[in-house]
RNA sequence: GGAGGGGUUCCCGAGCGGUCAAAGGGGUCAGACUGUAAAUCUGCUGGCACAGCCUUCGAAGGUUCGAAUCCUUCCCCCUCCA
């Protein structure tokens, strides 16, 4: 059994907000497993570790025992979420919200252990609702009340359209927790408001109103911009092991201890000390790092590939060894002979020749170690040799 | 419905008849330094048969020896008025 202050020291932890605290003391009082809900959309399959800040905080209340339900918004993703900038969505097949959530659910559960997690559709119950019942719910709140959003206060106060049906967005979320009969849900920090309307409906419904605790959207690679794919700043949590630890290793100090944060399992006061041995003992930081990178892909792939990646990265960067798998590749020559720029853009490790020459002028070019003096360098066919452009593009690439 | 502003290379953003493959910044990539750190410094950043050539400045036409720059039509964004 877990105690009232441990159970609260971990689910606060790297929380934005929680709201109400006391509220949450007194229902973990009592004992019994919490409903923890928190809703996803039926779209972006590929999560990443940003959106696993928010799985994790699953996990750690699975961990203390208690009822996780994870919400697919096949309904809400017809409405698509307001919040934030809206580019609107295309409307999804129900073939294609099918597909994304067994995705999500293959990547989820590297986290979430499945026996201990109810999957549901939001559609389950606004199907059955009939347009009386919607319009009940949505006398339930008042224009004002949604005004207060500062996304659409902003958006009124200036001018901007606001359609109808954003309005319903909040409600339809705020009602799943109804429906769901949440103690607490989970959210990004951009998702208050939504899930302080849940408190109010569950109100109306006559319900213990559910707690809300919001987590901060992670920095990506970069440290400053939020984790998104777009700006390619993301550790997606299918990358290959050394790919995921070489992202992590990449990382600024300072970030690590975000992501430790955020992201890692260890207990806080591991992490302190750490962060005091580097202060005081001069420890290594990238020693720390090391720990976080591993620890990462172990819960991605395996304890022993997290190791194996470990491993990799020092003989790779540390002793500068090639990596073990170098790609090989074959290359046509013509006539007999084969200028540099060609080869290394036809074995695929530049984007063109231009990029070659460049490269090759800056001195990023070497051949079995060797560096690239001359852009007129012509390898005869037969030639066989491991190129590397940079640190990290390699291969064996054969003229025929 | 009316009036005005704008669409430039990955992004932001200058250019407003030749000296423009297009300033500057950001980002990417590479080199130095390292812990593949970060920060910093340097270089590079359309393509190719690479001291030269070819294609780019919303789209299509046109004027001109020559256009991102001028004209016409079209498409798309934004601001103000009704």
């Amino acid at each position: 059994m877990h105690s009232v202050e441990a159970s609260l020291d971990l689910i606060k932890r790297g929380a934005v907000d929680l709201l109400l605290e006391a509220e949450l003391i007194e229902r973990l009082k009592t004992g019994r497993p919490l409903r923890v809900k928190a809703g996803f959309d039926p779209t972006a399959p590929d999560l990443h570790l940003g959106h696993t800040v928010l799985i994790n905080k699953l996990r750690q209340f699975q961990d203390l025992g208690h009822h996780v339900m994870f919400l697919i918004g096949d309904f809400t993703g017809m409405i698509g979420d307001p919040t934030g900038k809206n580019v609107t969505r295309k409307p999804l097949t129900r073939e294609a919200i099918l597909a994304n959530a067994q995705t999500y659910q293959e990547q989820v559960f590297k986290i979430l252990d499945p026996d201990k997690t109810e999957v549901l559709f939001n559609s389950t119950w606004f199907n059955q609702m009939t347009p009386a019942d919607f319009i009940h719910l949505t006398a339930k709140h008042t224009v004002a009340r949604m005004l207060e959003r500062d996304d659409f206060g902003k958006r009124y106060a200036a001018g901007q359209p606001i359609a109808i049906h954003e309005f319903l967005y909040p409600l339809v979320q705020g009602y799943d927790s109804v429906a769901m009969r949440a103690d607490v849900e989970l959210g990004g920090t951009d998702q208050k408001f939504n899930l302080l309307v849940g408190r109010e409906l569950q109100k109306h419904y006559g319900q213990p109103s559910q707690i809300v605790l919001t987590m901060p959207i992670l920095e990506g690679l970069d440290g400053v911009q939020k984790m998104s794919k777009s700006l390619d700043n993301y550790v997606g949590i299918r990358d290959e092991p050394n790919e995921m630890f070489g992202k992590l290793m990449s990382i600024s100090d300072d970030l690590m201890w975000r992501y430790f944060e955020l992201l890692s399992f260890r207990p806080t006061s591991e992490i302190s000390e750490w962060r005091r041995q580097i202060g005081d003992e001069g420890l290594n930081p990238r020693d720390v790092k090391f720990k976080l990178a591993e620890e990462l892909v172990a819960r991605f792939h395996s304890i022993e590939a997290g190791q194996q990646a470990q491993a990799a990265f020092i003989e790779r960067f540390q002793k500068g060894a090639l990596p073990e798998e170098v790609p090989e590749v074959d290359v046509q020559s013509r006539e007999g002979r084969l200028p540099i720029a060609n080869l290394l853009k036809e074995a695929g490790l530049v984007a063109s020749t231009s990029e070659a020459f460049r490269l090759i002028q800056q001195g990023a070019v070497r051949i079995d170690g060797e560096r690239v003096e001359s852009r007129d360098l012509e390898l005869a066919a037969g030639a066989h040799h491991t190129y590397q452009v940079g640190k990290r593009r390699v291969a064996r690439v054969r003229v025929r």
